[in-house]
DNA sequence: TATGAATGAGCCTTCATTCAT
DNA sequence: CATGAATGAAGGCTCATTCAT
C-alpha cells in the first residue's frame, strides 16, 4: 500500500521535474509559469503544490535532478578502471559528452542557481562538488603514480569541468567551427597531454594506439 | 544645442545603466523592478522609457556596459607591449583582476544573456569576442615567435577567458582556500608555462626575474 | 443494525463538529480549511462530505452545537426552582459562567452567523431565542409575583443575555480589571437589584443571606 | 503641489474605504474581493495597493473609519451641555441613532475585528474606547452631582454601548416588534431612570417636560 | 523633458470539492 | 464506509508600461 503510493508519488515528482527541466532549460525559470509546467507534465496546476512547496522548490529539484544526472552518469563509467590516466580521459569524455547532450540544462544551472535560497544553493553546490571529486580522484592518482606533473588539484579540477561546460556556455563560438570530437581532442591536449610526465606520455600513447586499433 | 542635449542624454543613460548594473548584479534581472532602478538612479520611472525601449533594453545596455568595461580595461594595457608573452600575461592578469573586482557583474552576464532578444544577444556576443581577440592576438604572436607551442587559438582563447570567469562563477569553491594572487599564479602555470617552447621559457623566466626585482 | 450505524454516524458527526468548534473558534471560519478539520477530527477530508453537505454546513452544525450547549446547560439548572428570583439569578450566573468558559465560541457566533444561508440563520436564531425564553420565563414570573417592577420582557431578556456575552465580546476591556465574580456581582446589581420591588428586595436579601451562610 | 497631491491621495483613500465599508458591510470581508472593491470605488485593482498595503490593511482602515465616524458624531453633540444627565441622554440617543443608521457597519465591526493583526486590533480598541470615554464622562458627572447612584463606571459604560449595539446585533429580534423610538425609550428607563437619585429624578422629569413642550 | 499616478494583464497559490479505489 | 490524490476556479498581489500634467 505504502510502497505503491510512494512509487506513485515518485512518479509524479519525476513527471513534474522532467517537464520543468525541459521548460526551464528552454525558456528560463522566470519565463516559465506553473501553468506551463502543469500542462507539460500533464497534471493540474494544483497537483504540483502537493509535491513541491512552491515554484522555487520545483527549480531546486530541477537543478538537483540535472546535477544528479551528471554525477550518476560520469562516476559509474570509471568503476573498475584501474589506470588513472584512462579514468581521467573517460571522465573528461563523459562530462563533455553529457554537456553536449544537455547544453540547455547546463546553461540552466548557470542561469538559475542564484534564484535558489541559501540553503538550497548550498545543497546544489554539494551535488556539484561530487562531480568535482570524480576528477580529483583521477588526477590525484595520476600524479601519485607519476603519470602527471604535480598540479593544484582544486583549480585543475575546475579546469576540466569548465572545459566541458564551456562547450555549452560558449557553444555559439564553437559550434560552427568545431565538431564535438575535435573540441574534446583539443581538450585532451590542453588539459592532459600538456601535463604528462615522460612516463605518463608513454602510457598515454599506448592507450591511444590501443583505442585506434 | 544638440551637443549639449546629447551630452545630457548620455549622462542620463549612464545614470540609469549604472544603477541597473548594480541592481541586476546584486538581485538579478527579474528580481529588480523598474521602480528599483528609477529610485537607484534617482530619476522617475517614466524617464527610463525616454531612454530605453523597455526593461529588456535596459538589460541589453547593462550587459553591453559590463562587456565594454572589460574590453576597454584589458585592451589598452597591452598597447606598446611588444613582447607578446608579456602581453599575454598582462591580459590574463588584467581580466582576472577585473573579474575579481566585478564578480557579480560577471555572474550577471552568465545569468541574463539568454533573456535578451536574438539581435541583442548577437551584439553582446560580438562585444564579448572583442575581449577574446585581445587574447588571440597575444597568443598568435607568441606562437608565431616560437615562444609557445602551436595551439588551437579559438579554444585556447576561451581557456584564458574561462579561467578568469571561473574565479567568479565558482568563487565559493576558491574564496576560502586561495587568495586571488595564488589563483592567478596557478593560472599562469596551467595556461602559459605548460605551453612554452624552450625559447619561450627563457623569456618567461627573465620576465619574472625582472618583475621580482 | 440501523441503530448501530446511526450511532456510529452520530459519533462521526460529533467528532467533526467538535473539531470544527475548536478550529473555527480559534482561527475563524475562513481561516480554517477542510483539511484542518479533517486532521483535527482524525478523519479523512472526503469523509466530512458524507456527513455534511459542504463547509458551510459544517459551520451551521457547529453554531447549532454551540447554541444547544448553552441552552442545555442553563435551562436544566432551573428545573425545580420555584422561586423565580432565584431562578433568574441562577440563569444569569449560568449563562455568564458558560460564556466565561467559552469565550471564543461565543465570539464565533457573532463572527460567523452572517456566513450562513438565510434558512440556516433562521434556525440558529430559533435556537438562540430558546435561551432567551429561559430568561423570559424567569422574568415574567418575577414580575407576576411582584418581585420586580414591570419591564419590557423582549428588551430586558437581551439585557441579560448581552451582559453575559459582553464578557466575551469585550473581554479585553474587563479581563485585567475585574474578576469574573466581580463582573457577575455588578450584573446582579444593574440587572436585578435595580428593578426589584420592596417585596422583591426582601426576598433577594434573604437569598443572599442564605447563600452567604 | 504637495498639498494638492496629498489631497488627491486622501480622496483616493476615502474613495476606496467607502467602497470597502459598503461591500464589507453587505457581504463580509472574505466574500468581498479586491476586484469588487476596485469596481465599486471605480479604480483599478492595482491602485488600491498604492494606498493600502494589502487587503487586510483595507479592512483596518475600514473599521477605523467606522469607529471614527461613531466618535466624531456622538462626542461633538455633547459640547456645551453642562447638564450631565442631559448629556448622558444625548449620548445614548446619539449612539443609538447612529447604530440604527449603520446597522451593517456595526455588525461588521463585530464580525471582522478578529481578522486584524494584533497591532491593528489594538488601535481599533483604542478608537473604540474613545466612544466609551464619552459615556464615562457623562456618567461620572451624573454620579458626582448626585443625580445618579454610584455605579461601576467600566461596566456601566459598556451597558450603554452594548444596548445600542444590540439594536444592530439582534435587530431581527426587535425590528418587527419595536420602533427605534420605543427601543430607545426603554433604554432610558433601564439604563438611566433605574439609577437616578431623587434629585436626579426631578431633573430628569423637568427635562422630559421641557422636551415635550 | 520629467513625473508619478494609474492601469490591467498575468502570475502564484490556495482550497473546497470530487471520485476512483 | 473511508481515503486522499487530483482538480480547477478564484483570489491576492506585482509590476512593466502608459499618459495626463
Amino acid at each position: 500500500m505504502k510502497a505503491r503510493s510512494a512509487k506513485r508519488s515518485e512518479k509524479r515528482r519525476d513527471q513534474i521535474v522532467q517537464a520543468a527541466v525541459r521548460l526551464f532549460s528552454e525558456q528560463g525559470y522566470y519565463q516559465t509559469t506553473m501553468e506551463d509546467i502543469a500542462k507539460a507534465a500533464d497534471v493540474s496546476k494544483g497537483l504540483i503544490y502537493l509535491y513541491f512547496k512552491d515554484k522555487n522548490d520545483v527549480l531546486f529539484y530541477t537543478l538537483r535532478f540535472v546535477l544528479d544526472m551528471y554525477e550518476s552518469d560520469v562516476a559509474p563509467a570509471l568503476v573498475g578502471k584501474h589506470n588513472p590516466l584512462a579514468a581521467l580521459r573517460i571522465a573528461l569524455y563523459g562530462l563533455c559528452r553529457l554537456t553536449n547532450e544537455h547544453v540547455q540544462e547546463t546553461v540552466l544551472a548557470y542561469r538559475s542557481s542564484k534564484d535558489l535560497s541559501k540553503r538550497q544553493r548550498l545543497e546544489i553546490k554539494i551535488r556539484e562538488s561530487k562531480i568535482g571529486r570524480v576528477f580529483r580522484g583521477c588526477l590525484e592518482a595520476c600524479i601519485h603514480e607519476r603519470l602527471m606533473l604535480p598540479l593544484n588539484l582544486d583549480i585543475m579540477v575546475y579546469q576540466y569541468i569548465m572545459f566541458c561546460h564551456t562547450w555549452a556556455l560558449k557553444n555559439w563560438a564553437f559550434r560552427d567551427k568545431y565538431a564535438f570530437d575535435e573540441y574534446l581532442a583539443e581538450g585532451e591536449r590542453i588539459l592532459i597531454s600538456a601535463f604528462l610526465t615522460p612516463k605518463g606520455r608513454k602510457v598515454f600513447e599506448s592507450q591511444r594506439a590501443l583505442a585506434a586499433a
